[in-house]
DNA sequence: CGCAGATATTTCAAACTTAAAATATTTGTG
DNA sequence: CACAAATATTTTAAGTTTGAAATATCTGCG
């Protein structure tokens, strides 16, 4: 059985609570704390100033570095969001005419999804934007603290990565 | 005129965008990431274990907190929502008993949300498992690294601090 | 007192989100 | 080939979230 920092060496188990136990907690409480306010504050300049919304931004942005396009499926895998979600937003960026669907040769329950012209204009604009916005709202942030928050941000994500094919 | 890190010494300014500027949006995609991983373990978790959702437990915590009670304004801003959000998670809570509502002496428009003794004892329990939890999914995460990941997260919140009142 | 503006909360419409069920299609196996 | 299982996506119901409008009440000023 394995024994992991959080018992093990000072003998804690059960529902004691160590140090590192409440520090990781507050880690976790003010990882949610900066989300949630830096995701208001690019929420409400992309709604005044696109007149659209970070799920939209965030579709855009997946299939801009795609270019050839993706499957629905996969959309949803990388923004780890569930595939009923995806449907939704697509239908939306369709109706605006910032992507296409297109049918998946020899596969007809697929299709893939892929920016028009004018959705690739437009996220490039709106990609600069927000580059900036990002900018600003860190911009107590350096660049030796932006690296260990990434170094250790990283640590975390890879814990829990999703379990292989 | 303000000159920050972004533009200033290195003469950038407009579109053109900095390494720095793009360690900040590396670094804030990481914190998205980590975020929305976090956030789906501990949904599942909660949903499969306690039949609850995040955001209820968000307002548990914030009322087992202020012992008292708290008002509906200033528990959305506790929890940085809109005030109509907590109006929905204030009702099922108070259906499932949890919570009740009082009324404000001298302030009919007010009333002061706190837990029935079923819902501290609930939180209380739910609280433990949560702490735990989080530990597991941050078991990566050294106390060293902890403290400084609060650290920089906190330089992140202090710049946009909501204006005074 | 009377009432305009401020304050506290709820309601509402639209969008986002999930988990599960439904639909459509493909693939593999006998 | 038949057809069960797997795969890709959409639909659905319930909940969460926002921003704006509506409601109710309070406060202060003339």
């Amino acid at each position: 059985m394995n024994m992991n920092n959080s018992e093990g060496l000072t003998g804690q188990a059960g529902n004691e609570t160590s140090d590192l136990s409440k520090a990781r907690l507050r880690a976790w409480l003010q990882i949610l704390k900066v989300s949630r306010k830096i995701e208001g504050e690019l929420r409400e300049k992309m709604r005044l100033e696109f007149g659209s919304t970070l799920p939209r931004f965030d579709v855009l942005a997946a299939l801009y570095r795609e270019r050839d396009g993706m499957r629905m499926s996969e959309l949803s895998k990388s923004l780890m969001v569930s595939n009923g979600n995806v449907t939704g937003i697509v239908d939306r960026l369709v109706a605006e005419g910032l992507i296409v669907r297109v049918p998946v040769e020899n596969d007809r329950r697929a299709s893939i999804v892929r920016l028009t012209k004018e959705g690739e204009k437009d996220f490039a604009e709106r990609a600069l934007v927000h580059e900036s916005w990002v900018s600003e709202l860190f911009s107590d942030l350096s660049s030796s603290d932006a690296d260990a928050l990434i170094r250790i941000l990283r640590t975390i994500s890879h814990h829990n990565e999703a379990p292989h094919d």
